[in-house]
This record gives structure tokens, C-alpha cells and sequence, in this order.
DNA sequence: TCTGGGGTCCTAGGACCC
DNA sequence: TCTGGGGTCCTAGGACCC
């Protein structure tokens, strides 16, 4: 049996705590740059914001409407998913972290326990410690566990146990195809025009039409909804298989320069997440953008994948490929608005891939990455730096919105009026 | 003027091996 | 007329997730 648990409007919801007045007003919080919505309080949903919403086209509504708007603060929303997940991994002997709001959790192996009644528990202290407001399904797969969470979103509960088929054969008929797991904008398309409307109508499809549409994928997830498990949860201590750091621009880049500063100082992070989670990289991909939306500039998407002469986290040693990576791939004459490094082939920090034409100076390295994290950790991110990292940094994202940092910064902490 | 950032998995096709 | 049969590995692109 799983539990699925996610934090409702996460990032609204972390606003909201540490600032109560806040409480049945409309809330919004924007991605990097301020650009668009990306979370929304349900009062904001009320009032027909959509997720992805450009700011500029939403600003009027939300101004008129006396809407709160934040900028992202992942350093508030990291804090706060680590103390969630903290409290709901007391209840189980393995739980999976899905995204920076979900998890799954194993609940089997309980017998003689009343599963509505410890969900329930479950969710009271999470509330309690946490202060963030829940909703968990539980079903016989993560698929139903899924399903049965966004069920009772649906039905206004706070918690819903599909522990039977018959329980599940009760509602799949109301689900609507689109809310499924694994069903996007085009396997929407597709469906509906098969006349498939809802869960259920997908769950009566004959399996070998569905992998022909929907890949494995597709026939996993119908599977799942008949109850055969075919996602285990991972071991939550699972290294990831590619480390991305991106970002869009303040202004428009056109001259190497910058783009060199940016896209060091994203190596920079790719690198320090390297060394968190004890990996190195084989190799390095550095991609640019263009802006879609502007049809009278022209388009260019470049992207290149370079090895790295040995695997590495140095933040020297990465900051050299992606460069050379940069160079091969800038064109001068374009307006780049959207740069970004991506860490691949990673594999643990122990086992380096030494190479017979160039000297190896991993030792070096890694000492000196180690001296910069130490630092770095003391006096603030990016106090000491690699030089092209740059110093005035003028592409900068745009936050004009940002939170204080409630619970990892001493001078934010909340004091008593 | 202004439109996010971070991931996963699967498939097809090409290069290469014997 | 007629040009093998069996693999592996890698990459790009497309689907999905939050």
C-alpha cells in the first residue's frame, strides 16, 4: 500500500505562514525574473489566474483585486519541504521524495492498524509541526495513491483511502482523463479523440492500444489502475542522473562576455550540487535561447555536450568544458535571453575514469573545492568565486517580490511585536 | 517591454562492432 | 534482378512530471 502526500498551493501556503493576515486573500507567487504565475492560492484560483500566466498580462486583474505577490523564495520552500518530509518520515520505514511538495510513502506491513485512522494521525501532526496544510491518498499502487489524493482534492477532504478496487471502481468513472498521472497536453488530445473522457473509459482500452499510443508508460499507468504495482519507490538517497542549473536573463545578452559570467556562475552551482551529493560528471551540455515569444527577433536554440578529459566536480575543472562549450556554440549577432549547464554521466565521487593522455589533478581539485565550500558556507554563497564568474553581474534575475527568509536567516527570523 | 526552472523516461535512428 | 545477421552504444527529440 503508498501514501501520496502533497503540500496544497506550496509555495502561496509558505507565504501565507508567516504572514497570517494573509489568510482567505488572494495570493501569488511568480517564477524567476518575475516572469509568470507559478503558484497560486485558491482565492487566486477563484479568480481565473492560470498557472503560467504571464505577469504582465495578469497585473491589472491581480492589482485591482488587492492580491499579495511574492517573487520565488526557494530558500524559504527548500526549508519548508525538508521539515514536512522530516515529520512524515517518522510514519513510515521508506518514503520516496518526488517533487519539492510530494512524496510517496510505503505504508504496508501494518497489521491490526486502522489505515483511516493513521492517515488521519498522520496528517493532524504534520498540520501541528509543520503549520502547511496537506491532502494524502493511499492506494494499492503510486498511481492509485495518486489518484486517490487528487480525489479528495476534488471532493474538498483532506485525506482519502482507496484501499479496495471496489473503492477505486466507485469514483474512476467521475475522474476526468486530464487529472490522470501521466496524461499531458498531447496524450489528452489523443484520448479525447478516442472518445475517452475519463479514467475509467481509459482503464476498459485494450493494453496493447494503449502501449501503441502511450509507450510502456502508458500501459504501466493502466496497469497501475487495476491494481498491479509497477513503480517501486526508489531509495531516497538515490543520486540524480543529471544536474541542471538555468536561468533566464534580466536583458537581453548579445556579447560573450556575459553570457561567459553567466554561464560560469551556473557551473558554479551545478558543481557545488555535485560535491552535496558526492557525484562527479563525465559530462558537461551548455545550451543558449533566444525568446520565443518575439517573432521579429530570430531564433536560436544551440546546445552542445562536451566530455570532460576526467570526471569531476571542481568547479574549476567544469567551469573550463563549459566554456569551451559556450565558445563553440555563441554566434554573435542573436539576442540571447535564457542560457544554462547541465551536469550529465554522473557517477559516484569515488570512482574516477582516468585518462592516459592528460595529467590527472583530482587531488588538487578537490581540496581547493572543498576550501571554497567551507568558505562559502561561512561568509555566503558565492563569497569567494571563480574570476568569470563576474562581479557586477548585470543579467542578473529580477525579484522585486522576495520574502524574507524566515527560517535560514538569523535576521529574518519573525520577532514578537 | 515583460512569458520559469528543474527533472524523468522512452523511442528511433545512426555509428559502430564482429 | 538479387548485396547478412546479429549485436551495442550514443544522441536527439518528444512525451511526461512538479
Amino acid at each position: 500500500m503508498f501514501a501520496h502526500v502533497d503540500i496544497n498551493n506550496f509555495y502561496a501556503s509558505c507565504q501565507r505562514l508567516f504572514r497570517p493576515e494573509l489568510e482567505g486573500k488572494i495570493i501569488v507567487v511568480l517564477s524567476n525574473n518575475d516572469g509568470c504565475v507559478i503558484a497560486r492560492s485558491d482565492e487566486a484560483k477563484a479568480l481565473g489566474i492560470k498557472m503560467g500566466d504571464a505577469e504582465f498580462q495578469v497585473r491589472d486583474l491581480l492589482n485591482k483585486n488587492g492580491a499579495y505577490i511574492f517573487s520565488s523564495n526557494y530558500a524559504l520552500y527548500a526549508d519548508m519541504s525538508a521539515r514536512m518530509m522530516n515529520n512524515l518520515a517518522r510514519y513510515t520505514y521508506m518514503l520516496m521524495v518526488y517533487s519539492i511538495d510530494e512524496c510517496f510513502m510505503a505504508i504496508d506491513h501494518m497489521p491490526g492498524v486502522d489505515l483511516e485512522e493513521y492517515i488521519a494521525n498522520m496528517r493532524d501532526a504534520v498540520v501541528q509541526n509543520t503549520g502547511l496544510p496537506i491532502t494524502i491518498g493511499v492506494g494499492k499502487t503510486a498511481s492509485l495513491a495518486k489518484f486517490a489524493n487528487r480525489a479528495a482534492k476534488r471532493a474538498r477532504k483532506k485525506y482519502m483511502v482507496l484501499d479496495t478496487m471496489d473503492k477505486v471502481d466507485a469514483i474512476i468513472n467521475d475522474f476526468d482523463i486530464e487529472d490522470l498521472w501521466g496524461v499531458g497536453f498531447s496524450y489528452y488530445k489523443k484520448l479525447t479523440a478516442a472518445g475517452i473522457m475519463t479514467a475509467g473509459d481509459f482503464r476498459r482500452q485494450e493494453p496493447g492500444w494503449v502501449q501503441k499510443q502511450m509507450t510502456i508508460q502508458g500501459l504501466r499507468l493502466w496497469r497501475e489502475l487495476w491494481g498491479e504495482q509497477c513503480h517501486v519507490l526508489n531509495d531516497l538517497f538515490e543520486r540524480s542522473k543529471a544536474i541542471c542549473s538555468s536561468k533566464s536573463f534580466n536583458t537581453y545578452q548579445t556579447e560573450l562576455c556575459y553570457l561567459e559570467e553567466a554561464i560560469a556562475t551556473y557551473t558554479a552551482t551545478v558543481a557545488s550540487k555535485l560535491r552535496v551529493q558526492e557525484s562527479m560528471a563525465l559530462n558537461i551540455n551548455v545550451f543558449l535561447r533566444t525568446n520565443k515569444h518575439r517573432k521579429d527577433h530570430d531564433q536560436y536554440y544551440p546546445s552542445i555536450t562536451l566530455k570532460l578529459p576526467f570526471s569531476s566536480n571542481s568547479t574549476a575543472e567544469l567551469t573550463k568544458v563549459a566554456l569551451q562549450a559556450l565558445r563553440a556554440i555563441y554566434t554573435p549577432g542573436y539576442y540571447y535571453m535564457k542560457g544554462g549547464v547541465t551536469a550529465i554521466g554522473i557517477v559516484p565521487a569515488g570512482e574516477v575514469q582516468y585518462d592516459v593522455f592528460t595529467e590527472y589533478q583530482g587531488e588538487r581539485q578537490t581540496e581547493l573545492s572543498g576550501l571554497m565550500d567551507k568558505i562559502n558556507a561561512r561568509y555566503g554563497k558565492g563569497t569567494l568565486r571563480v574570476a568569470i564568474e563576474g562581479y557586477k553581474k548585470h543579467w542578473i534575475m529580477k525579484q522585486d517580490y522576495l520574502s524574507p527568509n524566515y527560517t535560514t536567516r538569523w535576521q529574518d527570523i519573525i520577532k514578537p511585536i
